[in-house]
DNA sequence: CCTAGTTTTCGCCTTCCGGTTGAAAACTGA
DNA sequence: TCAGTTTTCAACCGGAAGGCGAAAACTAGG
């Protein structure tokens, strides 16, 4: 039971990570998690687990990213940790102990057990489904600008993508909406950007977009 | 520890279930898996399992699916299953123990405990990465017709494909090569069909075909 | 006020991919 | 040889994505 939360910030994919304070791998970071209760589902658990360390209200997406169950993964009686990828949208600054930090993925600190295979598992995870479905609502805040939006993508995905294109790909397929503001340029000039916020009834994850669609755009039953 | 296979047989979607001799849900007809051994991982684990109900040898592909943990989802104390996606090359007929079977997905029987959801995540996943990625070599025979792989992905999207669309797109992320041969018609006439297979570094599954790709081609680090 | 510089926005063009159609190829059976 | 069947393939179309450059809308400095 165990949580990858990645945000976006300051222009880096980073994961929430807490300090071991006691042995095995004491001083080690680790992802934030504990057990199972008897009377909660894996879903449900987590979040309360993560409310230790974040604020859950700002998780903007929580799904279910792989069971870990080497058997030496962790020192001891053998652990099965069912592990997490939750999504932090970029701006947010919860609040996180003493113990908890915010650490870039691409520059992992030494970590406790099979923790960075994790986080990077939740990584190839949260790349993959920017791709095919409409996951980077979870990564942005209520209103930006295209600009933005395209250095979270970026971020994200660890590459440069064009604002043009993005704006027209999330466009087409009806997700971003303008909010008619527009946000006043920079010291150093500039036309004003525009702010857009993702469409309300895509703020949960759709289907992908199949490729071998059925004929006619109907589908036909066998 | 639970495992949907599913094979496409007969032109239609099937899961292996077993009938349950004992209660609770006696008679219903449940997924085949069991407990997961102190010293392996859960792979190894649902491996070790299906064995006792099919020849593993014949699991073109296994993958986790998902972890269910509803806290009353069968009678009597918890029990967390991670559920695993198993797939069967058409054309196979492996043999099954004389209380198992295979059942179509579209008609399951009365299933035991919260199977019958299972067997639809499995189906979901499925017909996702039919779309997005090549995993279609793991439910295609080493050798086929385009028609008959188009029967392969009609019977597991639930709607026909074209033949044309299929073998183009296939054939332009290098995944099909022919074979040489042909199949001789049937009684009805007609041209002979060429034989095609899966290209060798296709059998494993790839990562989607990502919309949003990087510019020019290559991936220009931030 | 005008001009140079900056950033965003937008239209246009090109390429590529998937969907569709129809004709050609290669067989069987009469 | 001809009609019927099935596979294969070339050609076309529309739509989606990548790339480019001009236009728009600002700041700063003369």
């Amino acid at each position: 039971m165990l949580a990858a939360v990645l945000q976006v910030r300051e222009n880096s994919l980073q994961v929430l990570l807490w300090r071991r304070g006691r042995e095995p791998d004491a001083g080690r970071w680790s992802l934030p998690g504990g057990s199972l209760g008897t009377s909660e589902d894996v879903e449900t658990s987590i979040r309360r687990q993560l409310a230790e360390k974040v604020d859950v209200r700002k998780l903007a997406h929580v799904e279910q990213l792989a069971v870990f169950s080497a058997p030496h993964r962790v020192p001891g009686p053998r652990v099965i940790a069912t592990a997490f990828l939750g999504l932090v949208p970029a701006g947010l600054d919860p609040e996180v102990p003493d113990d908890t930090d915010w650490h870039q993925v691409d520059a992992l600190p030494e970590t406790a057990f099979d923790h960075e295979a994790i986080v990077l598992r939740a990584r190839t995870r949260l790349r993959s489904k920017l791709s095919y479905t409409n996951l980077g609502f979870a990564l942005a805040p209520p209103a930006f600008t295209i600009s933005a939006l395209r250095e979270l993508y970026s971020a994200a995905l660890g590459y440069r993508v064009s604002a043009t294109n993005l704006q027209r790909v999330l466009s087409r397929r009806g997700l971003l909406e303008p909010t008619g503001e527009t946000l006043p340029p920079g010291p150093s000039g500039g036309r004003p950007a525009a702010l857009f916020g993702f469409a309300e009834h895509g703020m949960q994850v759709t289907d992908p977009f199949a490729v071998l669609r059925p004929p006619n755009a109907d589908r036909i039953p066998l």
